[in-house]
DNA sequence: CCTCCAATTGCAACTTATTTGCATTTGCAT
DNA sequence: ATGCAAATGCAAATAAGTTGCAATTGGAGG
């Protein structure tokens, strides 16, 4: 990944702090919270400010360069988003590995909700459970 | 819904404060926040302790009492668990209000889950836009 | 290369949502 | 009526994210 091309693209000045963000997250697939991403940024640019990173993850959602999930009593979680278009994730508990999968429910849903009068904006679909290797491992690090 | 009913059956006292919760949630179906439940839980019950409210929250919704969902950027949110089984939500941003769908995108992936070794222990889909009635209103109070 | 300015950052304080420890009270089985 | 585990109230603590503002800086244009 481009990851100065990719910020320029979307008209983003190009810092540090962006660089150091995404060369963390696009060297992993797996989802991470803001507080792990945090201290890794810190590892490749000492200094920065915590806020920076909460703005810049802003940011980089609202300008489709991250994905981002929220599990139910947890915080948000981000990954680079790797792939074109929409799509929904599985993700392992254990590793947080992620597999993309291009199928969306919305396609066999969305003429019956239209029967009832109801406009959908956007919606949810994730999958969580163990993917092959974390299979017998309990290591719950998501 | 017989409230001290149901809590027997669960194996939970039959409190005050437990009544006065399930009494709100089961006067709407709509999706609501802790913040929101406990202001009106007090209106029932004055005095009532907002610790009270979220443990019971948490309580409720692990025995099955309740549905939670929450989203990107906000709060979980609540409601009564009317319907048995497995089931899944279309949620109203401008009045909170929900449709139950039965239809279960698990379904059709499931299998293909199995042939990459992935075992899925839960799932989320839910489906967020606006009802027949809050189309054209943008009161965004959800 | 230099200048300028909007964009970005650092800092610290704040907010929001929720959780926890502990003493007190209470539902309910016996 | 009694005993005790469960539940509650209170206050303080925590976690996660946000905000205002002054200082800094990337990069477009000269």
């Amino acid at each position: 990944m481009d990851i100065d091309r990719e910020l320029k693209k979307r008209q983003l000045k190009v810092t540090p702090q962006r660089q150091a963000i995404l060369k963390v997250l696009s060297q992993s697939d797996a989802f991470i919270n803001a507080q792990n991403l945090y201290t890794k940024v810190l590892e490749v640019l000492p200094g920065t400010n915590f806020s920076t990173v909460y703005r810049n993850l802003d940011t980089l959602v609202s300008k489709d360069l991250l994905c981002r999930i929220s599990r139910e009593n947890g915080g948000d979680l981000y990954k680079i988003r790797s792939e074109e278009g929409h799509h929904h994730h599985v993700i392992c508990k254990g590793c947080g590995a992620t597999i993309v999968i291009e199928f969306c429910p919305m396609d066999t849903i969305r003429e019956k909700l239209e029967d009832v009068g109801f406009v959908p904006t956007d919606h949810r679909f994730e999958i969580y459970g163990y993917c092959k290797k974390c299979k017998d491992k309990s290591m719950g690090n998501i």
